[in-house]
DNA sequence: CGGAGTATTGAGGCGCTTCAAAGGCGGTGG
DNA sequence: CCACCGCCTTTGAAGCGCCTCAATACTCCG
């Protein structure tokens, strides 16, 4: 795990699970330029307002995208785990948009758009693909709106866990009752649109009830409909595979 | 205005700012069927959790995509205005995701995602240009996450008012200083995370600091400044003409 | 002219923020 | 190796923003 080879693979499956890929198709994503870059925690990828060239697929760690308010606070929108890649969206837009921070010490690869466009250009199933990729991610923004401007900070947070939880378990890093989150509360909180000692409070309540454990970074949860039920939770939203759609 | 060939070729016009297309591409989309369907208002058009085997065009009126909380709260995600398409990203996911609704009597085309499909299949520019579309979508997406998480509620609102308008003069619908918003205030609330009670008091403040004077559903922008500055409002995130970033 | 949805305003309460302070933990240098 | 420093976590107390409950008026439409 967490090698560059490993989150190439891991992508470009997951990639293969949402929409039809030829052997051909996976052999060009796989052969994409891959030198890893490493990088300490609050690190800033893209700078707000910022163009970038490289479209950023993490190796290790955790990515998040923002966007900055005027008076200094971040508003993180997306959280990105080892096999993601942060900005796909880049390659249809360049526009500058969002900034992109690392949140602890991760590794990274920098994948060239035009490398990125050119492999699409090659074969439309592949923009199709990365059209789909897209397209889940913005369902998982989506759901953040709802989180924000719906629920109260425990239920959000409940949900915000089961989220992570999925994806983990989907990216195979874990499983959706016990998986790393390797963010501070100060940092959880500019995604939950808290502060920190509120975040600190709601964690506190979520442990009494034994809805979860943490310890260090990793979550356990102690019992997952419970954590469902507080956070609202659906999974299908993230139902990545569309091939068991068809099944 | 609000046709049903002004609503395409708003929509197409649009997108060719947005990706370059050529002119048979550009005959290839306009020649979609177009059947327009009035609706009432508070119309569900896609119910939560239900698959349609249609986008949605909107000719005239106002539609607001939503995902509905488990005690029957809804929080809207986006609005779309005359010549928007509403669920674009559906040609990529079937997925269910957000449902859809009529904010006030409205009209539609219902675009077959087969048609959309095919039109795509046949031309990788027009691929290209509805994931650029769609990536905008998710740019407001992100925006709309700020927007709940990192602002208050008079912030919140300018902010709102700030993107209807300058989306309103982007689609020919008016300017950003003197719109329509066809919404109540309740909906206003459930696209904010505020009550209706809130809604109507965070306005009341707006006008009476003159930053903005409502007239039915007419909104007139007293100061623009102020109100972008209120909202904390950039604008650059939804320049959706991407020929302006070359001159 | 009656009824339903919408707008408006008031009073009171709760959730989250702000301000403040103390303890824990890892990293770094003497 | 330990002492120190910065960051993170944790907890308390007070205040404010938004919600809830409630009542009245307005507007559109049948």
């Amino acid at each position: 795990m967490f090698s560059t080879t490993w989150a190439l693979e891991n992508f470009v499956g997951r990639l293969a699970a949402l929409s039809p890929l030829s052997q051909d198709d996976i052999r060009a994503l796989l052969a994409l330029p891959a030198e890893p870059v490493r990088l300490r925690g609050n690190f800033d990828i893209v700078s707000p307002g910022e163009g970038f060239d490289y479209a950023c697929l993490v190796v290790s760690g955790l990515v998040a995208r923002y966007i900055q308010l005027s008076d200094g606070r971040r508003q993180f929108t997306a959280f990105h785990m080892p096999g993601d890649i942060a900005d796909i969206h880049r390659v249809a837009t360049p526009l500058a948009g969002s900034a992109l921070q690392t949140l602890s010490t991760t590794t990274i690869i920098r994948l060239p758009l035009k490398d990125l466009k050119a492999v699409g250009l090659a074969s439309p199933a592949i923009t199709q693909a990365f059209w789909a990729y897209a397209a889940v991610d913005a369902a998982l923004l989506a759901q953040w709106v709802v989180n924000l401007g719906g629920r109260d900070a425990t239920s959000r947070m409940a949900h915000f866990l089961c989220e992570i939880g999925v994806r983990s378990e989907q990216a195979g890093l874990g499983s959706r009752t016990e998986f790393v989150l390797d963010a501070s509360q100060s940092q959880i909180g500019d995604a939950l649109g808290l502060t920190p000692v509120h975040v600190n409070r709601t964690l506190k309540a979520l442990k009494q009830s034994n809805a979860i454990a943490v310890d260090g970074r990793i979550v356990r949860v102690g019992s997952w409909p419970s954590l469902a039920m507080i956070g609202d939770f659906d999974v299908d939203y993230l139902q990545r595979d569309q091939r068991q759609e068809a099944a």
